[in-house]
RNA sequence: GCCCCCAUCGUCCAACGGCUAGGACACCACUCUUUCAAGGUGGAGAUAGGGGUUCGAUUCCCCUUGGGGGUACCA
């Protein structure tokens, strides 16, 4: 049998962090089986559900490259076999006519409460022998139907539990459809996975208590039971469950920040689950090879963004220069427009000299964490005019009259090198100045830096000589000396 | 209240019932006499507590504690 599973979730926000996984989860599962993997939108909650959040949750996983099988399909459009399904039951015997009204309800429920006792339904409806239901029923008397929840224990073999037990009478006889006609979500849930031919249910341990539920009405209905996976809820830092106050939580936020589809999917993978070995760099086949279920933990994650960005940095790194260029210049496009310029204006040849654009971004992103620090050192290759780093001045730039003179003779001594070509001769250059200046040679290299990049982070400084060039480098060692000399002057 | 789940460094993951409990992020130090948001080396840092079972328990069982989920005519 072919594997089929299937992520459905709520249209009442966006795609967060921890649907994301469970969607993770899911696709990889079905990926390694070579299975379906189904999209199904639970929009059964009018008041809630929005048609602008379904889009948002497509968007997400289109753009973590979750790639659909199946679907959308939408949950509301099952509301007349779910009803079906509940008639069904009710003509079986399997479920019965609720003629209890909410007030009544929610009442003996506060009582239960203050009672300090437990407060299931009584099933004093269940009761009711079918002549006197019926007469209720035709004389216009609104009702819900609850199904006759079993006498004994419910359990099943979980995915990633193992075991799993709910005592007898654990379970009431719930509501499956409401007075208004429409149908209630575990029943809602069965009908659909049942539907669809769902082979396996992996969903969020918070659904753990509804299982036994939708295994009764999987037995009620004579449906072939799923296999269930039930996989731990990502905590934010403070141990409480992931909620907005944690931060940005929609995948869409950490796109629009900077990361990479596959440093997120490759993180949240790792949040609950391992290889069983050290590896903790994979790309998405990568994944996919090495998922396994059974690797699954029980115990939930706390959500930590520090080591995302780390990931995200090794995905930068082993990212082909084609693949970055784009963000790179949609990033410092934006900026030039936020300023109301132009990237021709501000970065000029960035956008129709696509191999030196790859060949700089392959010296720089070893180091940046995100798009937009990539995009930062980037920029000075391709700057029209160089912005300086507060931090990096005061730290490298600490004695203007000196650093400027070293900076002079530097210029001096350089342009006397007719092309940048060679890193070991600019090295030399460098270090040889440095030495007849009498300092060390970070004292020279250090403000170089700043004068070249504008700031405190850069690859090997030679390496960034070269790929400067000669031009573009002379003239920022000038202007850094005169900029310099400004302070002086002011000071 | 009741039902259910969970418990290894601050965090994410390892450890057939058997080496000194291992790796990663973060942190600290050193290093690359060139910066760090990069690399290298080293360091500090955990089996929640108590009982069992066993020659031996992070691992199996029980209790306690702590955390989480559910307990709707929400999904």
């Amino acid at each position: 049998m072919t594997v089929r599973v299937r992520f459905a979730p709520s249209p009442t926000g966006f795609l967060h962090v921890g649907g994301a996984r469970t969607a993770v989860f899911n696709w990889l599962y079905a990926r390694r089986a070579g299975g379906t993997f189904l999209l199904r939108v639970e929009d059964t909650d009018r008041a809630r559900s929005r048609p602008e959040h379904t889009q948002a949750i497509l968007d997400g996983l289109a753009w973590l490259g979750l790639d659909v099988d199946e679907g959308p399909v939408f949950q509301a459009d099952g509301v007349e076999r779910h009803r079906r399904d509940a008639l069904h039951l009710l003509g079986q015997g399997a479920a019965y006519r609720c003629f209890c009204t909410a007030e009544e309800l929610a009442a003996r429920r506060e009582e239960a409460k203050r009672a300090g006792s437990g407060y299931g339904y009584d099933g004093r409806c269940g009761r009711l022998d079918d002549a006197a239901s019926d007469a209720r029923a035709d004389a216009g008397e609104p009702f819900a139907i609850r199904v006759r929840a079993p006498r004994e224990a419910i359990g099943w073999e979980d995915m990633i539990h193992g075991p799993m037990s709910f005592l007898a009478g654990s379970i009431d006889d719930f509501i499956i459809l409401r007075s208004d006609g429409t149908p209630v979500y575990n029943l809602a849930v069965v009908s659909d996975d049942a539907e669809a031919a769902m082979t396996h249910v992996i969903r969020g341990d918070d659904h753990l208590s509804n299982t036994p539920k939708q295994i009764l009405l999987y037995r009620a209905l004579g449906r072939p039971l799923p296999a269930f996976g039930h996989v731990p809820l990502i905590l934010g830092s403070d141990g409480k469950r992931l909620a907005k106050r944690h931060g940005a939580l929609s995948v869409l936020a950490y796109r629009d920040e900077g990361y990479l589809p596959a440093g997120i999917v490759n993180f949240l993978a790792l949040l609950g689950w391992s290889p069983g070995d050290d590896r903790e760099v994979f790309d998405v086949g990568g994944l996919i090879e090495a998922f396994s279920i059974r690797r699954v933990l029980k115990k939930s994650a706390v959500f930590d963004l520090e080591k995302l960005g780390w990931l995200n940095g090794r995905h930068i790194a082993d990212a082909p220069a084609a693949g970055l260029s784009g963000a790179v210049v949609d990033i410092l496009g934006r900026e030039a427009r936020d300023e109301g310029r132009d990237l021709t204006e501000t970065h000029p040849g960035l956008e129709n000299s696509p191999e030196r654009l790859a060949r700089i971004i392959d010296l720089v992103k070893g180091r940046p964490r995100t798009l937009p620090a990539l995009a930062r050192q980037v920029s000075p290759f391709f700057a029209a005019d160089i912005r300086y780093d507060e931090d990096a001045v005061k730290r490298f730039w600490k004695r203007p009259e000196e650093t400027s003179f070293h900076l002079r003779r530097l210029a001096e001594r350089l342009a006397g090198e007719a092309a940048f070509r060679d890193v070991q001769t600019l090295e030399s250059e460098v270090r040889g100045l440095a030495a007849e200046l009498e300092v060390g040679a970070g004292r020279v290299i250090n403000p170089l830096r700043v004068a070249l990049m504008g700031q405190g982070v850069s690859p090997g400084i030679f390496e960034v000589l070269e790929a400067m060039g000669r031009e573009r480098s002379l003239a920022r060692v000038r202007a850094a000396a005169r900029t310099l000399d400004a302070r002086v002057a002011t000071a």
